[in-house]
DNA sequence: AAGCCGATCAACCGCAATGTT
DNA sequence: CAACATTGCGGTTGATCGGCT
């Protein structure tokens, strides 16, 4: 036995709201106060359910509803609720004054976690996405390869530019390779610089600060590999370099590094018989 | 000018939690 | 304590709009 529905189906209007319907929506709440959902669009004479009405209300009318862009506050504020939170959207509007969740939810699909995304972050675990690390060490080989320079082109051609980015991001800054730095910068039209990492895009209303603190993202991950109730112990023979080239002086790196050696989980090594030509078709 | 397509966001749906009888 | 009602929440849908061909 199913529940009874929230209001009778016949004779109850649905889709966009008209001005008339929203103003005696106002003045009934505006004399009886918001509640009693169900009774309220009969009293208000509205032929809507009362859950229609209760949601166009907290979501749209409401006078506190602050409408309009998110600003680079907000935005960094909800990316930071989110990353401890999750999906609790009523959670995290209850921080942003003004804000409803609905309005949250939406901006998050539609804006902040296609950036995210975009910026090699993954917008569940707010984490380096794992697979883009394996890439960073497969590029890592590369540098190592005879044969490099055919195999930059075909990678750089073959590969999506907003991987080739975040690959770039990981990748030593310290060590260009001349051939693969053109390639790269070729494929991704704007080249990559050191600077380009910590100043925020004209375009963007919100600095890149996700990529600023990858690194920081990149050791909680491994603190939670390194802890060893994430993923299974590997082989001894760990290569850093293969994961990632800081630059040796770097403070990040000897965090890493310390990591690393303490877990034989980044095991990114390839063998020597690894043809890579094979792997790329 | 018309059609297509992707982005956006208001609104809906179903379920869970909480309150009431 | 069970049954039912109400409210809140998160996922999803679909109407609309603007850009592009």
């Amino acid at each position: 036995m199913g529940r009874s529905p929230c209001c009778d189906k016949n004779g109850v209007k649905k889709g966009p709201w008209t001005a008339e319907e929203d103003q005696k929506l106002i003045d009934y709440i505006r004399f009886h106060g918001p509640g009693n959902w169900r009774i309220l669009p009969k009293n208000a004479g509205l032929q809507r359910c009362g859950k229609s009405c209760r949601l166009r209300w907290t979501n749209y009318l409401r006078p506190d509803i602050k409408r309009g862009r998110f600003s680079f506050e907000e935005e960094e504020t909800i990316i930071q609720l989110h990353s401890v939170m999750g999906n609790k959207w009523s959670a995290i509007a209850a921080r942003l004054p003004g804000r409803t969740d609905n309005e949250i939810k939406n901006h998050w699909n539609t804006h902040i976690r296609k950036r995210l995304i975009r910026s090699g972050i993954d917008p569940v675990t707010h984490s380096p996405r794992l697979d883009l690390l394996d890439l960073s060490s497969l590029l890592g080989a590369l540098f190592n390869q005879p044969n490099f320079s055919s195999v930059a082109t075909q990678a750089s051609s073959l590969l999506n530019p907003d991987v080739l980015r975040l690959a770039s991001l990981l990748l030593p800054l310290q060590n260009p390779n001349p051939v693969y730095s053109s390639n790269l910068d070729q494929n991704l039209q704007t080249p990559i610089t050191s600077s380009e990492c910590s100043q925020p895009q004209a375009e963007s209303t919100t600095p890149t600060n996700n990529e600023t603190s990858s690194f920081e993202l990149m050791n909680a991950r491994l603190d939670d590999v390194a802890s060893g109730d994430v993923l299974p112990p590997l082989s001894e023979s760990f290569d850093l370099d293969s994961l990632m080239s800081t630059p040796i002086s770097s403070p990040q790196r000897n965090s890493i590094e310390a990591e690393a050696n303490s877990s034989s989980f980044f095991d990114f090594g390839f063998p020597d018989d690894f043809i890579l030509d094979d792997f790329m078709f």
